[in-house]
DNA sequence: TTCGCCAAACCGACCAGACGGTATGACTGA
DNA sequence: TCAGTCATACCGTCTGGTCGGTTTGGCGAA
């Protein structure tokens, strides 16, 4: 992201270009999580935001420019959390299945955190100018080796199973990331900690080590 | 396959509205998977079907209803298989762990073979009328609603855990499903069958009853 | 303090084209 | 002749994007 990111704040100056573009975004993820992104026009997200269209265009090359720009958030933030979890676990020396509990539960957190993005991303993503979408891939690719690894590493140590394909497993825990726009609702029953952590403990417990396994 | 399966073929008539009809459907479900629905023009689907745009319009009311036949046809389906399987399961008096493994493998095979219904479902669900929209909801309901029943007798009977929501246990599953057409690739090395296996097993072990548990 | 100035920020009318959908009528087999 | 089937031409609407011009605010010079 960081495409405001040199602009340099003086204290006092209200920093109007900032606002702009975080109304224009605000407003672009509101639309397009309920509406679509192909349905919503620049109209509309310019008329939310409370701009002009001349404006938005100052800041956005495109209306591309401003679905990537939501990915670009999503993807950046889930990948600093990851990277950081894994590096205090290594420092700590913890057992790669605690390492692993607070990947996923982080992960499936922020994603209802940012639930509107993830429905946005889950929707419209082949919606990207193809070397956008490549863009995306390739950072996905990127967050699924690090998950990988830590799979691998558990199942050298043997406390993973290891006669399901990573691949697979790594589908099987990112399935249930991704579809949780499809049914969680904050409103209903289901704190997020409490949803984090049943996932959680269901898929720890797929991959567990079989009983009868070697 | 036998994707046309109740189109009455008489003798010698060459059956040109069915033919319609299928090369219609079949253009709309190539492209919205692979281009998505609002990208594609009424006018891209009549040319890919060979057909004109008055002849679409004879026998389809909107865009909106070409959309809506590709859902019907893979929800049609998925319900009858399950239906069935339910019912032979109960005649045979077979365990709920049995019959639930046997929907949950069909399921997934067919998701497999259905996997550009599956995509277009997917991405696209948000653009279907209001009212279309809510019948393909209540249509999905039904299904879980079924396949809840499953989870409840296992529960009763001791053979599941009930110390997670079903609700949760069906999403778990569900979006498995849903995620194939993320990652499943037919040319890849894992056969649907051996997929639709392992997915299963993964799903059983998660719901089976723990270890310590009352 | 005030003025002049300039670059950045922003405005909003405008465009070419594509869109979904329709009106009309020709053709065809019964 | 008649109902069903389809081709063709067309319509009004809306789209993403552009562009010439205007406003704004910071700042050096007077």
């Amino acid at each position: 992201m960081s495409r405001a990111a040199e602009v340099v704040t003086v204290k006092d100056v209200p920093m109007r270009t900032t606002n702009v573009q975080d109304q224009v975004l605000r407003a672009a993820l509101d639309l397009f999580s309920t509406q679509g992104y192909a349905t919503t026009s620049v109209q509309e997200i310019v008329a939310a935001a409370g701009v002009t269209k001349g404006a938005m265009y100052h800041y956005f090359s495109s209306k591309d420019d401003l679905l990537f720009a939501i990915y670009d958030r999503l993807l950046s933030l889930q990948k600093a959390r990851l990277d950081e979890i894994v590096a205090r676990g290594a420092e700590r020396g913890d057992a790669v299945e605690d390492v692993l509990r607070a990947v996923c539960e982080d992960v499936v957190a922020t994603s209802i955190e940012f639930m509107p993005e993830g429905t946005v991303f889950t929707r419209s993503q082949h919606m990207l100018m193809p070397d956008r979408q490549a863009e995306v891939k390739r950072r996905r690719r990127e967050y699924h080796e690090e998950f990988e690894a830590l799979l691998r590493r558990g199942i050298d140590e043997g406390v993973f199973r290891g006669d399901v394909p990573t691949a697979m497993l790594i589908a099987h825990f990112f399935s249930d990331v991704h579809y949780l726009s499809q049914w969680y609702s904050p409103d209903g029953p289901l704190t997020a900690a409490q949803v984090a952590e049943q996932l959680t403990e269901l898929f720890l417990r797929s991959i567990g080590r079989a009983p009868g396994e070697d």
